[in-house]
RNA sequence: GCCCUCAUCGUCUAGAGGCCCAGGACGCCGCCCUUUCAAGGCGGUAGCACGGGUUCGAAUCCCGUUGGGGGCACCA
């Protein structure tokens, strides 16, 4: 049975390389039909927010990707917040510790560097095992001066090697590991410690995780060997490290880059479809012709093993693209019921007929839904709202717009039939037939008119939906506030 | 400095010795369609980092160089 896990720890706001990391996992675990457990890694009471926490698994449900085990759905392995979890690391340090694989070590780093200096070592070279095999009486001495001794693991005088599931075999040499902090000098135990032995206890199959993390997991197979030896466990799990997800230039996608910042995407209007899909193209793909593809089909096809070890820089414009093929694919009434939700996050309401009517002119014209939401506002807003764009006005609303304007409501102004055919034959024979317009420059001056914009739902049903009266008003009220600035520019 | 790691169009990728004078997608550029904007259709642009091997044959295997990234905490 293979069971995988997502742990982060709850810091910051989620972010989409985080996201990707467990998208790889619960895909996995969906397509070989393990155990998808998640872990709170909160053991940095400095740093951890209950806030962040809850972005955490809002963010996760959002994506569709439910968790097996861990918080709000327990388990058998219980608890699953690190917080919670204090007297088990506890009862197996203890366990380390008279086992020997632990030992108690009082060197402070300047001490750790004045030896590298005598010895005409590189000061920076990191902690030298020092303290393997102090007697007790030296123990003793350090304690009687007040100092308390962190805890180390004895690392093994032997080369390590894995198969790393993403990159191959990866070895470290003997001795490139020093000995390394298991438990604080106030008792608390680390990252390094917690993580291996509640993989070990929760009985994780594969560690997925990000190459970050490469270089520790040498640390982590020592660690497991103790845990082995001491019977908390009985083997050591496969590793896979995923490629980082790069933003702009060459760094490191990170928390603090507000284009990684993961629920923006939702108060954008992305589909979680779309953004599952567009981040799993990030290492993965699904076929060397097509790259659209849903949730169910992604576990169908999803093998860690074919993930690529070379980072990712994430691509914005495609992102969009991406969730624009989903967005395009909806139902119409899919479409409109969850551009119906958008609408209400910005303040609009829309009655169901009228937004069913004009979610379709919008669907396959935006590529999220707070596009969708921009182009009706001219629709929903109360008049009193409406506000025509500056920009767009002074470009279609000089002399030849407000001839086009004048025009239009003369042969507006006697039309009873406000369907959009009427429409769109009263003002194609007023303008480009009657005044000899191309099109384009027809119209355009009634799209600012009408919406405010340039960018908008077509003009004959526009004007149908947004009705004869307010309308008329528009356009009236586009001759009154832009008639005047003939010549101004 | 030491250790680890990565390397195909601008970007994401397909490619696991001959099917590749390298395929798809996004972007970009044309054209068509067109009531704006999209969408759609058609076409175009652009890449195997470099140098050595191995082989009848290398984007694919090996070595090196260069370049990028990460780690070397009593953070996770």
């Amino acid at each position: 049975m293979i069971r995988v896990r997502f742990c982060p720890s709850p810091t910051g706001n989620p972010h989409v390389g985080l996201v990707r990391t467990c998208l790889f996992n619960w895909a996995y675990a969906r397509h070989v039909g393990g155990t998808f457990v998640l872990r709170i890694e909160d053991t940095d009471a400095a740093r951890d927010s209950q806030e962040s926490y809850e972005q955490l698994l809002e963010s996760l449900r959002w994506l569709g990707m439910d968790w097996d085990e861990g918080p709000e759905v327990g388990g058998p392995y219980a608890p699953y917040r690190q917080s919670e979890r204090r007297d088990i690391y506890r009862e197996i340090v203890a366990k380390l510790v008279v086992s020997g694989h632990l030992y108690e070590s009082f060197s402070s780093g300047p001490e750790t560097e004045a030896r590298h200096r005598a010895a005409g070592r590189d000061p920076k070279l990191g902690y030298d095992n020092h303290d393997r095999s102090l007697t007790s009486q030296q123990k003793e001495a350090f304690r009687t001066e007040g100092r308390e001794p962190v805890l180390r693991l004895r690392m093994p005088d032997a080369a390590i090697t894995w198969t790393d599931v993403v990159r191959g075999e990866v070895t470290f040499a003997a001795g490139a590991v020093p000995d390394y902090v298991v438990v604080r000098q106030n008792g608390d135990p680390l990252y390094p410690l917690v993580n291996p032995v509640d993989d070990a206890l929760m009985r994780i199959t594969h560690v997925l995780r990000g190459e970050d993390l490469l270089p520790s997991t040498p640390r982590q197979i020592a660690l497991y060997r103790a845990l082995i030896d001491i019977r908390v466990s009985d083997t050591i799990p496969e590793f896979g490290h995923l490629p980082y997800v790069m933003g702009e230039g060459n760094k490191k996608l990170s928390k603090r880059d507000p284009q990684a910042r993961l629920l923006a995407y939702r108060e954008q209007g992305y589909l979680p479809e779309g953004l599952t899909n567009y981040l799993a193209l990030l290492g993965w793909s699904i076929s060397p012709d097509h790259d659209i593809f849903s949730l169910a089909e992604m576990v169908a096809a999803f093998d860690i093993h074919d993930v690529n070890a070379s980072p990712a820089r994430f691509d914005p414009k495609k992102c969009e693209a991406i969730n624009a093929a989903h967005l395009h694919r909806l139902a119409p009434e899919d479409f409109r019921d969850r551009l119906a939700n958008q609408l209400g996050a910005a303040g609009l309401v829309a009655d169901h007929a009228l937004l069913s009517a004009a979610a379709p002119l919008v669907q396959t014209r935006v590529h999220t839904l707070g596009q969708g939401v921009e182009m009706l506002r001219f629709l929903l807003v109360p008049e009193a709202e409406f506000a025509v764009d500056e920009a767009a006005a002074a470009k279609q609303l000089g002399e030849a717009g407000q001839a086009v304007l004048a025009a239009a409501v003369a042969a507006l102004e006697g039309l009873d039939d406000w369907t959009w055919s009427a429409l769109e034959g009263a003002l194609k024979s007023a303008l480009v037939d009657g005044l000899g317009l191309k099109a384009r420059n027809a119209y355009l001056p009634l799209f600012v008119a009408i919406t405010g914009r340039t960018v908008a739902p077509p003009l004959f049903q526009s004007m149908e939906l947004l009705g004869r009266d307010r309308s008329l008003a528009r356009l009236g009220g586009a001759r009154r506030r832009f008639g005047s600035s003939f010549g101004v520019r």
